[in-house]
RNA sequence: GGGCGAAUAGCUCAGUUGGUUAGAGCACUCCUCUGAUAAGGGAGAGGUCCCUGGUUCGAGUCCAGGUUCGCCCA
């Protein structure tokens, strides 16, 4: 075993024992020291996939629907396509919780876009080259777009409000009248033309009234097909906006007929003339009715383009419209799009209402205000495009309660199962359960290909036969190896991503021909959402290993992630892969955060100049002021980070703390002869000594106990994921710490006292020990220098020492044994916390007595009366009665049972009694109440009788119980009252006692001027007076006491000489005096 | 458009089954303590409890309607 105490020889220079701590907030910087390092500090975070989805393989699907573009090598012009760069998760983010893949708000995961079977509808990051000041948008081969190969944005899109340009044409009309072909007219949708297949009418419109509306006026005489002979179909309620002009002068009202007669109708469209338009004019331009159209803007009458927008495209499920797809991924037109090939989508609005109108197809434009997602990033628009895409089924949702929903039904749904899975997790705070219910409930099915170049290959091959259809997905490298018809020696010895993954075909198991795989990567969060079994530590392939591994290690114990956007993503698909491949939580807690905002409260955008970048951030503030900033937080609420309350949190903990430290460090180097106790070892008691009196022992055997409640208080919140309560348990110990048990024992520190050195030291490595999981900077710097510096047999590091258990209170709290005069048991500790509480209010209170009348602490007074409430509290202040009374400066403490002496009593009506009692005449009864003599009826309800009052004339008695007395300290008297403890302090002056307060002036001032003069501590002093007959003579009586506080060696009454360090003119109680100090010897220690 | 939540001091937030004079921390002013301390202590100033109406002896709290903001979904 190692020596108890490694200090056994000679003791090194005083400099060198232990290091001065620096200074903790001073100056500009405000670093904490130590802390510098921190900013390389990272939690690690395992997020690889080892186990690829072999148990979702028979959820995976595919739509029935083919692809109208299916996603290929080469686009619709025929360019190679381009990779997209920065696939990869962990290279995205930045901002405070970096290497984080996902960020707030982010849309990624799940079932983005509407998707709904095999083909989606995906908002691609198209940007509007004249946003972008691209000289073109083709690119060399193998170049990442600069459009499509952003890192992926925080947002997918931010929608709001654009003042679209040029939105609605209408066609003109084109034939004749008649049931067969028709040609309504209506809005032509954002994006151009050559993509409507059909046309909707408002739904209302099937119980109203369309009308058929000629162009022209009354009685207009125009030829058929001539310009102006329009007839124009639209809403009834739609038609004044919509028309020019006046009714009955521009246009007349020619018939009205039922939105149901023209379903089913048929039309022309503007763009049939285009290739590409052909599976539309083949009789799919048709009159259809939706219940989304209305009247209130527009004409009532919207085309549908089925390949264009989600809601069109879900139309298109509906009535079996074909979609035509227009846009490849750079938001180009295709090679059937006549003169609109090559051309950027949004490029060319202008040119199409030019076309409508030089084809006279146009009757009117107008601007049009509605939402439209916009780019992130540079505020561009973007435009929906039709993409292809693969999901894993999430099952249908029932009309029911959850708790009606059946196991058969159940069974077939994955959603009720992650649900019930979320049951079994808890949510911090709850509302987490919630909101991941919330959007189980309305998620659609999981969307899980990403249409980049690096990341996740997705195991999936598909027949290269459109017409065959036939996929697989493959389980492993052993199965491809098996499965592969070609490429194997392309891919072998390379990980399963592109591009050599792709060289290898198997066969298709339907019709015999090569199957390849999707060229689609995986959605980053199956990557995220796999780490729960992909860190055991086992192969997968060991089956028996890995069943260990997952025995013990699986679920986790904890999780932690800030909420917003997760319910979606990392604990979604953490939550899906673990229901179906293991049928079970991955994870048994998870703690979260509301949302993280500036500290302006508002959302941080570098453009508004309010984000903090997390290495910033550890930079300035340290990582420990950090993380207590976030412990210390109650996560339910939104969090504001910022400097400013990372400030405070270091003032109002991390200094106090450092400054104890500093405290201790500081007269630990300057006792001589002191070696530290074996403090870290917690199964081994320190050998501490005992205080001298009683006093001084009552206070290390209170703090010690005071330490070991917190720990176990701090235990057992740190257990329940309880930071915020955690974190108030050590602040309140450090107060009290650095604010009565250092204020109360600065003195025998300045004497060397082995016991209190004993006491703080084994206090601050205890606090080490105990704040390492919190605050690993710091503690380790406090570790390191208090034992490590010392002590080689100790743990090399804070964060090797055991967690400070609550079962080690004995070792630590009977070092002083018997001398504590008590028998150590928890029940004494509780009492001596419970007692010094008592003094501790008793304190402030006469503080506050004191400031009531202006009565300056350093003034010392005759006496202090104190009311306490039982025998036991009188009891207490016999033993700790002594701090009280150097800590309120009074020469004599009386202490009595009853305050009713000094304090004026009044009385409250105990309304929530006495309320319904009396109802409406409660008004009555508290003015007779407010009028009776309190002080005669509170010894009338002390002594538990009824008081009776006249109400109305009539007698009223109130029960002891129904009647508040109410205490307050008295005008004119220096009182202090608090829930029955009063304290009442004499202000008797005398002349000694004037004298003694000037004496303790002095030394204050002669204190400040050291400082000032720049002294060291332990600088021996000749001191100079100048000053009033009445200053001079308390100088003389309390000569000793003031030399001694000063470590004055000479006292001379007269002007300072010119070689003295400090010199000031002062004022104390009115009177000018002057001080001055001269150094006459470095040291007082030999 | 639907769902959920919030609105109280300059800021961040408490406020119990409805109860008297609505609190805390930070910030601000003054005072005080201190050879550890940018800490501590005391006092002060600061309020249309979002608005309107209702229930009640009594509403920050309960009810109805509205306003604004946030989150989720569409």
């Amino acid at each position: 075993m190692e020596p108890l105490l490694q200090h056994a020889g000679p003791r090194p220079a005083l400099a060198e024992r232990l290091r001065l701590p620096g200074a903790v907030g001073r100056g500009g910087g405000g670093e904490v020291v130590g802390l510098q390092e921190q900013a390389r500090y990272r939690g690690l975070r395992h997020r690889r996939l080892r186990a690829p989805l072999q148990g979702a393989r028979a959820a995976l699907r595919r739509g029935a629907d083919r692809a109208v573009h299916p996603p290929g090598d080469v686009d619709a012009l025929g360019r190679p396509r381009r990779p997209a760069l920065f696939g990869r998760p962990h290279r995205r983010g930045g901002g405070l919780d970096g290497g984080h893949p996902g960020r707030p708000g982010d849309r990624d995961g799940g079932a983005a876009g509407g998707a709904i079977g095999q083909v989606a509808l995906e908002q691609e990051l198209l940007h509007l080259r004249r946003h972008q000041q691209l000289p073109d948008l083709a690119l060399p081969q193998g170049m990442p777009s600069p459009r499509l190969g952003l890192p992926r944005p925080r947002r997918h899109a931010l929608v709001r409000p654009l003042r679209h340009r040029p939105l609605t044409a209408r066609d003109r009309h084109r034939g004749l009248p008649g049931p067969d072909p028709q040609e309504p007219h209506g809005a032509l949708p954002a994006g151009g033309p050559a993509r409507r297949v059909a046309v909707g009418v408002d739904h209302h419109a099937l119980d109203a009234v369309g009308q058929r509306v000629r162009r022209g006026g009354a009685g207009a005489d125009l030829p058929e097909g001539a310009p102006g002979d329009d007839i124009l179909y639209l809403a009834k309620g739609a038609a004044k906006a919509a028309l020019k002009g006046k009714e009955g002068q521009d246009w007349t009202v020619e018939a009205e007929l039922r939105g149901a007669d023209m379903v089913g109708w048929r039309y022309r469209g503007p763009y049939d003339h285009l290739a590409a338009a052909a599976p539309a004019v083949e009789g799919a331009h048709t009159v259809i009715a939706w219940e989304e159209v209305g009247e209130a803007e527009g004409t009532g009458i919207v085309h549908i383009a089925p390949g264009c927008g989600a809601e069109d495209f879900g139309l298109s499920k509906r009535y079996d419209l074909p979609v035509i797809a227009p846009l490849d991924e750079s938001g180009i037109y295709g090679a059937d799009f006549g003169w609109l090939a090559g051309r950027l989508a949004l490029d060319v609005a202008q040119e199409v209402v030019d076309d409508l109108k030089a084809r006279e197809l146009l009757y009117k434009v107008e601007g049009y205000k509605h939402r439209y997602p916009t780019c992130w990033r540079c505020g561009s628009e973007l435009v929906f495009r039709l993409v292809d895409e693969w999901f894993i089924s999430m099952g249908p949702l029932y009309d029911l309660p959850r708790e009606a929903v059946t196991e058969a039904q159940k069974a077939a749904s994955l959603r009720y199962q992650m649900m019930d899975v979320v049951d079994a997790i808890r949510w911090i705070p709850g509302f987490g359960r919630e909101r991941e219910l919330d959007w189980l409930r309305n998620m659609h099915d999981w969307m899980i290909s990403k249409k980049r170049y690096w990341g996740l290959a997705l195991p999936i091959w598909v027949c290269q036969d459109p017409e065959c259809g036939w996929f697989t997905v493959v389980g492993s490298k052993e199965e491809l190896s098996a499965r592969s018809v070609a490429g194997w020696e392309v891919f072998e010895g390379h990980s399963p991503h592109r591009p050599y993954v792709d060289a290898v075909e198997v066969l298709c198991e339907e019709c015999g021909g090569p199957a390849r795989r999707v060229r689609d990567v995986g959605n980053p969060w199956l990557d995220a959402g796999i780490v729960s079994l992909s860190t055991l530590p086992a192969d997968p392939a060991d089956e028996e290993a890995f069943a260990a591994a997952k025995a013990r290690w699986f679920p986790a114990d904890f999780i932690t992630e800030s909420f917003p956007g997760q319910f979606r993503n990392w604990f979604y698909s953490l939550l899906a892969m673990s229901t179906v491949l293991e049928g079970q939580a991955p994870f048994k807690t998870v703690l979260g955060f509301a949302t993280l905002f500036a500290e302006d409260g508002r959302e941080m955008h570098k453009s508004w100049g309010n984000a903090i970048e997390f290495n910033e951030a550890a930079d300035t503030m340290g990582a420990d002021v950090m993380r207590w900033m976030y412990l210390a937080h109650r996560p339910e609420q939104n969090l504001n980070f910022g400097y400013g309350p990372g400030t405070e949190v270091r003032r109002r903990f991390l200094i106090p703390l450092w400054n104890v430290y500093g405290f201790f460090v500081q007269y630990a180097n300057l006792a001589e002869g002191w070696t530290a106790p074996r403090a870290w070892d917690a199964t081994r008691p320190a050998g501490r000594a005992p205080a001298a009196d009683e006093a001084a022992r009552e206070l290390d055997r209170w703090i010690l106990a005071r330490q070991e409640a917190m720990l176990a208080e701090l235990t057992e919140r740190m257990a329940d994921y309880d930071g915020f309560k955690a974190t108030a348990a050590v602040e309140a110990f450090v107060e009290e710490l650095s604010n009565w048990y250092v204020r109360r024992s600065r003195r025998r520190f300045w004497e060397g006292e082995a016991a209190a050195l004993d006491t703080l030291y084994t206090v601050l490595v205890t606090l080490s020990r105990a704040l390492a999981p919190m605050l690993p900077f710091s503690a380790e710097e406090l570790y390191q220098n208090l034992v490590r510096r010392g002590d080689a047999g100790a743990p090399e590091s804070v964060h090797h020492c055991l967690w400070p258990m609550v079962a080690a209170a004995g070792a630590v709290g009977d070092g002083v044994g018997a001398a504590s005069g008590s028998d150590g048991s928890d029940r004494s500790d509780a009492a001596l916390i419970t007692d010094m509480n008592l003094v501790l209010r008793l304190a402030a209170l006469g503080r506050e007595a004191r400031a009531r009348q202006d009565l300056k602490l350093r003034q010392p007074l005759a006496r202090a009366t104190v009311a306490v409430r039982s025998v036991a509290e009188e009891a207490a202040l016999g033993r700790l009665g002594g701090h009280l009374l150097e800590e309120l400066n009074v020469k004599a403490l009386e202490v009595v049972r009853d305050g009713g002496s000094l304090v004026t009593y009044s009385l409250r009506p105990v309304l929530p009694k006495l309320g319904p009692r009396f109802g409406k005449a409660m008004g009555a009864v508290r003015a007779a109440l407010a009028a009776v003599d309190a002080a005669a009826a509170a010894v009338t309800l002390a002594a538990g009788e009824p008081l009776t009052l006249t109400v109305d004339g009539e007698a009223v008695t109130l029960q002891p119980e129904e009647v508040e007395v109410m205490a307050a300290a008295q005008e004119g008297r220096a009182t202090a009252e608090q829930d029955g403890y009063v304290v009442e302090i004499d202000q008797q002056l005398t002349p000694e006692l004037v004298a003694e307060g000037l004496a303790r002036d002095l030394v204050r001032q002669i204190q400040e001027l050291r400082k000032q003069a720049g002294l060291q501590v332990t600088d021996r002093i000749a001191l100079y007076l100048t000053g009033s007959p009445e200053l001079e003579a308390a100088a003389r009586t309390w000569q000793g006491f003031i030399t001694g506080e000063t470590l004055a060696t000479e006292l001379h009454f007269g002007p300072a000489p010119e070689d003295a360090q400090g010199r000031a003119e002062v004022v104390i109680e009115g009177q000018a005096v002057g001080v001055g100090v001269r150094r006459v010897a470095a040291t007082i220690w030999s």
